[in-house]
DNA sequence: ACACCAACGAGAGCAGCGCTCTGCAACGAC
DNA sequence: GTCGTTGCAGAGCGCTGCTCTCGTTGGTGT
């Protein structure tokens, strides 16, 4: 098989996936995932819908597709806020982070119900899936990690209850600060995405008027949390 | 028109409206909102599903029955528990509240789901929805009240750019202690249940492992975060 | 150069969905 | 007893995700 010629036949491929994936894309964001549909997709590209499945197998692959995609996109966003912020102190970089991700919600509303909204209960995300999802947490574990040892830099509390459980935690994610911090890191990066779930989900309407002052005194309260000052 | 008369008319009316309310939400439980059919719930009933649309005028307003309801066992739930521990001190019964609402996820995580991953993005929820879903909340702000003034309660910091949104914040819940509780408050409510929605969603696999000794920390540490000692 | 085969897309069709409309039966009000 | 409201069944509309079949076409091995 020559490669050249059957990188004609793989780019063509290559090319109406990604389309599809585009369109579905577009319709997420202007619809929402629910009102998604593989008919109206394809239509828009000259298609009949039974050619769909020649390059996703099922509607739940193209929304897996989008959902990693919308992690790798949320991800790149707090992964260059930070970058940008990486003069700075900790703190400024963590609450880069912060408000890099609450951006990208509240812009990409119909995406961050896509990937935070609907959980999938029971059944477990595949890998890529999973790995996508992590990356905003990583930036979260470098911004504390660079902190660690710098001055004024503190160690959150850890009941002797959890030590052992903290102790492998670090040990998993190859992380050097001490397993207080770890322990701490995680509950915190659940609560960040709590704090933007609500704003976005509307339970702060008639309630929280000055949304950016609440965020940034919010996340500067959990950059607290993790130890950093 | 006779009041008993048309008491037995409604009375009927009342129970097929409730039983098809209950099947519904015996489906939900069971496979999840997305897969909840307005046919396979009343043909489980022995009706056709045509007549269902003179209880529910659609679907939306059938799930928003159920919205309604997992809002109101939720908060139920919280309730009972916090007043299990009326006695204890203050994070005792925080903790409380909180092992309720997380148990009452872990054991509905469907419900949970309705009610907390999927937001409605734009559209404003209908007022009941609102009322009910404060239930919790309303609950951990008991909680803070009753403790506000005791020895060692403190309050968390607070930039001087969110004083006058605490004010009115406070104001507005008719919440006694200082402006500083209300702001940590409100911010800790949505953290809490950012705690629960990872979990449940299965984003802690892998990671946390303790899973009952994580959470008693992580809402210890938010206890403390409200200035409950 | 040719024959072959895998990939492709169109079309028809299936079962299911939410929802509407029509017609009929039963019940309550007067 | 008559009449109007209410409840329910059935047919049906347009849509969905998905499957199967069938020509066509383009790259491959000989």
């Amino acid at each position: 098989m020559g490669n050249a010629a059957e990188g004609a036949r793989a780019r063509a491929r290559i090319e109406v996936t990604a389309a599809i994936k585009n369109e579905a894309r577009r319709q997420l964001a202007a619809e929402g995932s629910a009102k998604l549909s593989l008919r109206t997709v394809v239509r828009e590209l000259g298609m009949v819908a039974s050619a769909l499945y020649r390059y996703y197998p099922s509607r739940d692959d193209l929304l897996t597709a989008l959902v990693i995609d919308a992690h790798n996109s949320l991800g790149e966003t707090a992964e260059a806020d930070e970058a940008a912020a990486a003069g700075a102190g900790p703190v400024r970089r963590w609450i880069a982070v912060y408000e890099a991700a609450r951006d990208w919600a509240l812009t990409n509303p119909h995406e961050y119900a896509l990937i935070f909204g609907t959980p999938f209960p029971g059944r477990p995300a595949p890998d890529p899936v999973f790995t996508a999802a992590a990356r905003v947490g990583l930036v979260l574990m470098g911004v504390v990690r660079d902190a660690h040892g710098s001055p004024g830099v503190i160690e959150p509390p850890l009941t002797a209850e959890l030590r052992p459980e903290a102790v492998r935690m670090a040990a998993d994610l190859a992380f050097d600060p001490p397993p207080e911090t770890v322990v701490a890191l995680v509950a915190v990066w659940a609560q960040l995405f709590g704090l933007v779930g609500f704003e976005l989900s509307g339970r702060f309407n008639g309630l929280v008027e000055e949304r950016e002052a609440f965020s940034r005194h919010a996340v500067s309260r959990l950059a607290h949390a993790v130890g950093l000052v």
